[in-house]
DNA sequence: ACCTGAACACCGTTCAAGT
DNA sequence: ACCTGAACACCGTTCAAGT
């Protein structure tokens, strides 16, 4: 508060005329950034929205390494935030997704997406060659002789880039076709003989 | 730090004779936390390794809840951090994953396994009937007729409860099946006819 | 060797006083 | 309507002084 007030040539008490409260500059925030993430809706089938919905959040959590964590700390009832939740949600709706598979599908893509930057060893420089660095801080902290295994990796990326797109597109590819087999399985059981299921009970 | 005078019964300046700072107390932390976790290493197929330290890891961070993230947001250097990395490389290398692959699997299941905890909301209670009533509040705070889809989720589980773990391990199942199918998938395209592959680069 | 009180440089927030 | 200074209740940390 006191440093945002610096910035803007103003004293901290001052911006409370204009805000509520750093909770409330902080779900602005979050919601901000959540409208940031791209969830195509036309003309798509539904991998592929995901797909996009992924990658283009990965990409803001990447450049706002503080977005993760802010959005998840905050509570999602927000307007910013159920309009997000709902737009995903249709989507797996229209594809056929019962109430409780779409919301597994949720979770499970949403804790890959939000746990993916977080995980990632904080990569100062450019995207495509992150890693480099931490790995030779890594391999530098290893004592010699221990965690061979651990040293194994380090050496291997303390030489050459990490590519943290391929290997989030990788998990990401794993996930939804995950969910895509699950769906299959799950309509083809229900669509045995004498089964009339109700769409909100096609998976799990 | 006052506060945890208070608790000790002395005053916070007190604490400095024994620890260097509060830093140093999050570090000590973060690593007992690790400990926690456990990571099979005898007589176990490493998928069957990797789904126990999954479990076992959402176990401790839905126990505390602030664990995931005081773990990744300090540096992984610490000697329990090491070691708990190295175990499980040493699970995925003695399965025939590439250095690279493991890698990759380390990834996307740390990824998945941090960020769950963290996607779901909080759930006052007791584990299983998780979610309830935080499904009762979103319901409440959406506007009527507003964002069909998520209020269609939120009275399914305002309803009946949300089973955490069965979503959990959903999650955890199709990561796993994903990541043997791309391990296999790599081993036999290098085992053609005239490779001679290096062990290092069986996958990606 | 360990504790204490006082102080320092910080927070977010409130509020009476100014314009 | 918006800003300010002063104050309040908090932080983590330092350090001279005590035992």
């Amino acid at each position: 508060m006191r440093e945002l007030g610096r910035r803007l040539g103003i004293k901290a008490a001052s911006l409370y005329n204009h805000i509520a409260g750093k909770d409330d500059l902080l779900d602005a925030l979050a919601n901000l950034v959540l409208s940031e993430i791209d969830v195509p809706l036309e003309n798509v089938e539904w991998k592929d929205a995901m797909r996009r919905r992924a990658i283009s959040a990965r990409g803001v959590f990447a450049r706002h390494r503080w977005a993760a964590g802010l959005i998840d700390s905050r509570d999602r009832r927000g307007r910013e935030s159920l309009a997000y939740v709902d737009r995903v949600l249709r989507v797996l709706f229209r594809a056929g997704f019962s109430t409780s598979a779409a919301a597994n599908a949720f979770l499970v893509l949403d804790s890959y997406i939000y746990g993916f930057e977080r995980q990632r060893p904080a990569a100062p420089a450019g995207e495509k060659a992150g890693g480099t660095e931490a790995a030779r801080e890594v391999l530098a902290a290893i004592p010699d002789g221990e965690f061979p295994f651990a040293a194994r990796v380090a050496r291997e990326y303390a030489g050459k880039p990490f590519d943290v797109e391929a290997a989030f597109e990788f998990g990401l590819g794993l996930i939804l076709d995950g969910l895509e087999r699950s769906r299959e399985r799950g309509s083809r059981i229900r669509r045995g003989p004498g089964t009339d299921a109700a769409p909100d009970a096609r998976i799990l």
